[in-house]
Parts: C-alpha cells; sequence; structure tokens
DNA sequence: TCGCGGGTTGACGTTAACGTCAAGGTCAGG
DNA sequence: CCTGACCTTGACGTTAACGTCAACCCGCGA
C-alpha cells in the first residue's frame, strides 16, 4: 500500500510560514509589497512549489542584508526573464553580474573577518594559559 | 626637507565621517549609543587610531547585516578581555566561538547563493546564442 | 568686524518591516 | 448548534537607525 509520505504540493499560510520561520503577517505583508502572488482557494491563499522557492529565495537576500525593494528588484527581473525578449535578458546579465561582483566582495570581506576572529580567539587561549 | 606625507594621528567628526562613509549625525548617533567615546578638545570630538579601528569594526558588523545592540554587545566584550579577568575571557571565547561559527554558516550560504547566481547568468548566456 | 565654514546640543520627522489588535468568515468535531 | 482552529481584511502601533532643522558657539582670513 502506498505508506508514502506524499510529498506536499501546496500550503496554507501558516503551515509555509512556520516551515520558513517567519509569521503569517511577514507572508501577507509581502503580497501586499508585490512580491509573491500566491493563488486563492475563495478567499484563503494557496502557496505551491514556485511561492516557496521564491520565499525562500527572498529569505536569503534579507539574511544578506537586503532590503524589500532590493530584493523586489531582482525577483521582477527573474520573471522578466522568462519572457526571453533579447533586451530584457540583456538587462538581466548585467545586473547578475553586479550581484555576483558583490557576493565575491562579501566572500572578501568574510574571510577576513574569520580570519580576524580567529586570531583574537588564539590570543584569547595564549592570555587563558598563562594565568591559572 | 620631510615632505613626508604625515600620516594623520587624529580626526574630527567631519573628516572621519567623510573617510568612512557616514554622516557626522551617525558617529554621534554611534557615541549616543555608547559605541564610541571619543575624546573632547574643549566641546569638539576628537577621534584617534583606537576610535577609528572600532568604527571600521561597527560599519563591518552592519554590512554582515547586525543590529547596533549585538554590535555593541561585541565590541563591549573586545574592551572586558583587556582587563584579563578568567571569566571574561572565557565567556568572550565562547562567544567568539559562536561568531566564528555563524561567520562559516555564511560562507555556505554565500558560496551557494554565488553558484546559483553564475548558473543562472550562464542559462541566460546560452538563451542570448539561441537568438540572433 | 564680518561672515563663513566648521563644530555643538536638543528635538522632532521619517522609513522599512513588520507587530498587534479588531471584527468578521468558514469548516470539522463533539 | 456551538466551539475552536484556522483564515480574511483593515487599521493603527512599534522599533531601529538615522535625517533634518533650529539655535547656538568658535576660530580665522579678508
Amino acid at each position: 500500500m502506498t505508506s508514502q509520505a506524499e510529498p506536499r504540493t501546496t500550503w496554507s499560510v501558516g503551515e509555509l510560514a512556520d516551515e520558513l520561520g517567519v509569521t503569517t503577517r511577514t507572508l501577507r505583508f509581502y503580497e501586499a509589497e508585490g512580491l509573491i502572488t500566491p493563488a486563492r482557494s475563495g478567499t484563503a491563499r494557496v502557496y505551491d512549489h514556485r511561492d516557496r522557492a521564491r520565499l525562500r529565495l527572498i529569505l536569503r537576500g534579507k539574511r544578506f542584508g537586503m532590503s524589500l525593494a532590493e530584493i523586489a528588484e531582482i525577483v521582477g527581473m527573474y520573471d522578466g526573464a522568462a519572457s526571453s525578449e533579447r533586451k530584457q535578458l540583456e538587462i538581466l546579465l548585467d545586473r547578475l553580474g553586479e550581484i555576483a561582483a558583490d557576493l565575491r566582495a562579501r566572500q572578501q570581506d568574510l574571510a577576513r573577518t574569520l580570519a580576524e576572529v580567529t586570531e583574537v580567539a588564539t590570543r584569547c587561549r595564549d592570555r587563558l594559559q598563562q594565568l591559572p
């Protein structure tokens, strides 16, 4: 018998909010800001895989310190890219280049910071050794 | 004659703000929040190298999306560590471990994102090739 | 001496990203 | 039929991190 754990295919606000670790208010807010447009079953929101993936993207952007406006611009371009209009694609490609450059800069920044932190930790341990 | 560009040793608010790419208001705000305590020449603020380094730390923290409160906690511990009290050092060491772990997690996140971005860019270029 | 380019302290305004009610619809279980 | 757990749309409150403005002082080059 198919005792298979049928993998989820749609979600309600509450379910998805729980899974993503945010509140339902947040999801509704994002919708009001035009970041997502889930389907409706009557009046209730119904999120599918695309919505879910998109939200993951949005939250990742947030972790990187982007504003919702910036995020909206980017995810909007992803959509526009599907239209496969030459001009659109070129713009997107340009923007992707900028983003990649920014990410690489962050990697440098992160690496430097991590080095500093571990160095401070080392000095800290040294001092502790000299105490007891 | 010593036409050496005497390296700066102190700064006024305006000078330091310019160098760091923030406004004087920001520096005053950080002081009000207890993040820095520059010396005074009469009533005017005078920043030295330590203040400058500290501000760089603060701004880096901001780039990583930390709140000023979190940053205050950390830089505060750096100060407390100078006291070389065993307990203080152990607490700091602990916290540094957490921070390092967080930074490494961010590195993973960043790497994944960068990979995705470059992949999208590649697909984008492919599509462009198939158009003309 | 005058005005200009700095500096100072309040005090109030602003923006983003939600939190927090209030007031109500819907549907399954007991 | 009623309760409880969800969902809905407003509308207003909140917090962080400054921006902005007013009113003031201070030194200095013309």
